[in-house]
DNA sequence: GGTCGATCAGTTTTT
DNA sequence: CTGATCGACC
């Protein structure tokens, strides 16, 4: 419970790692160290004063790092507890531990200050709560931490207090520019007086009125997590000096994307004994939009004097052609701390430049080359498996054309990093109903779930209901108890709240009861309140996605010991691991790829507007271009073995068709690793010659408005092609689809993202099935013999 | 109070 | 072309 006293028994278990015996024995002492290259383990030895480890792409900085800390706990230098240890992600905290806990044995859950910035912030201010806020009113240690979607809420209704029309000044801007102001620091009071005229000039009102309302809530947003420890620090130093005394070691993972809050929190804690260790790689800063500045990390040396800088080139993950291109590209940047990776690989292909007509030619070649690397039919590279393979897209709405492509032939595939499990609706309405069991005064979880399922409770019912607890000093749900009790609501709604609040009334008594066992606890809540059935009753195509997903979450509850528990846990840690087994291809942001690695890579949609993104260029000019580069630089590093460069002449956008001119960063990348292939349809590729006449009439009509063939990067793809044609070999493959099961013309099927349908073709394992939004021609393997098969009233005419 | 149509905007995302 | 959001109407 109490963490302060951290896990001596844990410490115990750390010093019979390498038993004394043992080493007596001739064991190696520290078998760790075995197999560092150099520089890795000068990153491990080095542990006393600043250091920067400039850590390259795939020059394995996650095994210095960990290896650091496991060496700092041999060593004796620092108890497990003493050590603190950063991340940006719950992913990155989670494999730290479990590969500390390789090196050193069963000792996971043994590093108690390792986690996100955000989770460490949370354990640090609920021992400091009292010190946020005024003489008047102070934040209590049991503060909730509310989502976005809570925080939106309010700032609506501070904007609508304010008279402000909330269309012109929507609550997503506030809620934006406040999150810039937390990630610099600037709390109400501090914020300069040009900034707070932001917001047609009620920016500085908002904000304040925003903190203010937080603190009545008894609430914090994560920008507050860090930016009240922040304040506490600096308004209280024996509580710093106390936690400086704690951290005897700092390491800190991703340096190049903290902001200034986090860097103040970094700097404070640091500046007594000056241990800290800060790992990041200045050329994979993509965050800057949100408030990263790569400023900390270029800085490093003149913060920390006397810092020493290691740097990690040698790289282990790509080809010495991928290297190149991808050090070429980024060469173009200025203001690099500089770094020159290398490999021992020798061999590999170069990276593959290709152009195509538009972006539905893009999406089926790219279809047909991974159908053809998993036939093993393909390149040097050999047969692959669709867990390899991965398109790395630069905007989400690049994807569409992927999915539509890969579901048409049946190619599977995985988004990585769409809607969370926790940013689900169903699953955050679920949580608006425990939140509200565990804590009756939750008002934003009230606010939430009063009229969900419908209960004829609309914005006037609420108004009413606000306003019996305004006047009587009562939360939200008292209040409702009131107005029910006063006869404040006339009608039906009157009853349905009535039951609402009494069922609410016996879910608090149990979720307090410690006999009453919170998961079925949770499972009632949900049935008795109408929830489950609301979506039992929902007859679109996601409706039955949405109740597994709550099956899933009352699943999730068992790890935990009561409702309190899980809710406290789910604000912090909001991802769930889920196992991925199925053969699939993935497709995703270059943003969420970052630190991610595959055997072949596609990067698609390198057409300058798109990426480098025009929007970042017009905003932040230089900067911007420079970031859209690293971010380049990033998706060209996560192939090991190849990667495929592409644009799209024409490219449908809102609708419309538009011509396009390839990246700026194709022309910037070094010829001499790159290979030019030549676009099926043009140049006699492999479609024949109707293929062929059709592209080139069609590419004279397009260039009678656009210049897409002259420019600089198409020129010279032809010059670069001239020389060798290569025809892109078509291989025929059956993927295989999942269940075999029959079906035959008239049959009901389900689909995930179609819904239900009636096959109305088929040949051989494709059918064509007409869905209520069209007809789509699908393989077999995609859909589901439907349920309702039979039922006479679903089907159209 | 709920539903349906018009209107409008439209990167990148973690905690 | 989509999807989200808001206002008018039932």
């Amino acid at each position: 419970m109490n963490e302060f006293d951290d896990s001596d028994a844990f410490e115990a278990a750390v010093s019979v790692t390498v038993p004394l015996s043992q080493r007596a024995m001739g064991a190696r002492p520290m078998p760790y160290l075995d197999g560092l290259n150099p520089a890795q383990r000068e990153a491990v030895e080095v542990l006393d004063g600043p250091v920067l480890l400039l850590a390259g792409a795939g020059t394995g900085k996650t095994r210095a790092l960990t290896t650091r800390i496991a060496h700092l706990l041999t060593l004796g230098k620092a108890r497990p507890g003493q050590i603190l240890a950063v991340t940006f992600t719950n992913k990155a905290a989670r494999e730290m531990k479990d590969r500390i806990g390789r090196l050193l044995g069963e000792m996971v859950e043994g590093m108690p200050w390792l986690g996100t910035f955000h989770s460490i912030s949370v354990k640090i201010l609920r021992r400091h709560a009292e010190l946020v806020g005024d003489a008047t009113l102070q934040l209590k240690p049991s503060f909730t931490i509310l989502d976005t979607d809570d925080q939106i809420r309010l700032l609506k209704q501070l904007i609508a207090a304010e008279n402000i029309d909330e269309k012109r000044w929507p609550a997503r801007q506030l809620a934006g520019l406040i999150d810039g102001w937390k990630n610099r620091c600037l709390t109400p009071p501090n914020l300069p007086k040009g900034e707070g005229q932001a917001f047609d000039g009620h920016g500085g009102k908002l904000y304040a009125a925003y903190q203010r309302r937080l603190l009545e809530l008894n609430a914090v947003d994560f920008g507050d997590l860090l930016m009240h420890c922040v304040t506490v620090f600096q308004a209280h130093p024996d509580v710093l000096h106390q936690w400086q005394d704690r951290f005897r070691y700092i390491l800190v993972d991703e340096y190049q994307d903290t902001n200034v809050a986090q860097y103040m929190w970094l700097r404070l804690l640091a500046k007594a004994h000056r241990n800290i260790c800060c790992v990041g790689d200045d050329d994979q800063s993509i965050y800057g939009w949100r408030g990263a500045e790569v400023g900390n990390i270029l800085r490093f040396e003149t913060d920390f004097p006397g810092a020493k800088v290691i740097r990690l080139e040698q790289n282990y993950r790509s080809t010495a052609h991928i290297l190149a291109a991808a050090s070429g590209l980024i060469e173009a940047n200025k203001g690099r701390l500089g770094k020159t990776l290398w490999t021992e690989a020798e061999g590999g292909e170069p990276v593959r430049l290709i152009g195509h007509w538009d972006s539905e030619a893009e999406a089926r070649w790219i279809g047909e080359e991974i159908e053809a690397f998993q036939g093993g039919h393909r390149h040097s590279v050999g047969r692959r498996s669709l867990n390899d393979i991965a398109i790395l897209v630069r905007a989400s709405h690049q994807m569409r054309a992927f999915e539509d492509r890969f579901m048409t032939i049946g190619l599977p595939y995985r988004v990585i990093g769409g809607p969370r499990f926790y940013e689900r609706q169903e699953i955050r309405d679920a949580m608006a109903y425990f939140r509200l069991a565990v804590s009756p005064t939750d008002d934003l979880a009230f606010e939430r779930v009063v009229n969900l399922p419908k209960r004829g409770l609309g914005d006037k019912a609420v108004q009413t209901i606000q306003r019996e607890a305004r006047e009587r000093g009562l939360s939200l749900l008292e209040g409702a108890a009131s107005a029910v009790a006063v006869g404040a609501l006339g009608g039906k709604g009157a009853a349905a709240l009535r039951v609402f609040v009494e069922g609410m009334g016996r879910w608090h008594a149990d979720a307090i009861d410690t006999n009453v066992r919170h998961v079925e606890l949770a499972e009632r809540i949900l049935d008795e309140s109408g929830y489950t059935a609301m979506w039992q009753n929902d007859k679109s195509p996601d409706a039955p996605g949405r109740l597994d997903n709550l099956k899933e979450l009352i699943k999730a509850l068992e790890e935990f010991d009561n409702l309190q528990g899980f809710l406290e846990h789910v604000a912090l840690v909001m991802d769930t691991q889920k196992d991925e087994q199925a053969e699939e291809v993935s497709i995703m942001t270059l943003h969420a790829a970052k630190g991610l690695e595959y055997p072949v890579v596609f990067l698609p949609g390198w057409e300058d507007g798109l990426f480098p993104s025009q929007r970042s260029m017009d905003e932040s000019g230089m900067k911007g271009l420079e970031e859209e580069r690293r971010l380049a630089y990033v998706g060209i590093t996560r192939g090991e073995a190849l990667v495929t460069i592409s644009f799209a002449g024409n490219r449908r956008m809102y609708g419309q068709w538009q011509s396009s001119l390839p990246s700026r960063f194709i022309d910037e990348l070094p010829e001499k690793h790159v290979e030019v292939l030549t676009p099926p349809g043009l140049y006699g590729g492999g479609y024949g010659a109707a293929a062929q006449t059709f592209a080139q009439s069609s590419m004279h009509e397009r260039a009678a408005h656009a210049d897409v063939y002259n420019s600089p990067g198409w020129r010279r793809m032809q010059e670069r092609s001239a020389t060798r044609v290569q025809a892109t070999p078509r291989v025929p493959v059956t993927i295989d689809a999942r269940a075999t099961v029959s079906y035959s013309v008239g049959d009901r099927v389900f689909h995930q993202k179609f819904g239900n349908g009636t096959v109305r073709g088929i040949a051989e394992d494709t059918l064509t099935v007409e869905f209520p939004t069209g007809f789509k021609t699908i393989k077999a393997g995609y859909v589901q013999p439907s349920g309702q098969a039979g039922n006479l009233d679903d089907v159209p005419f």
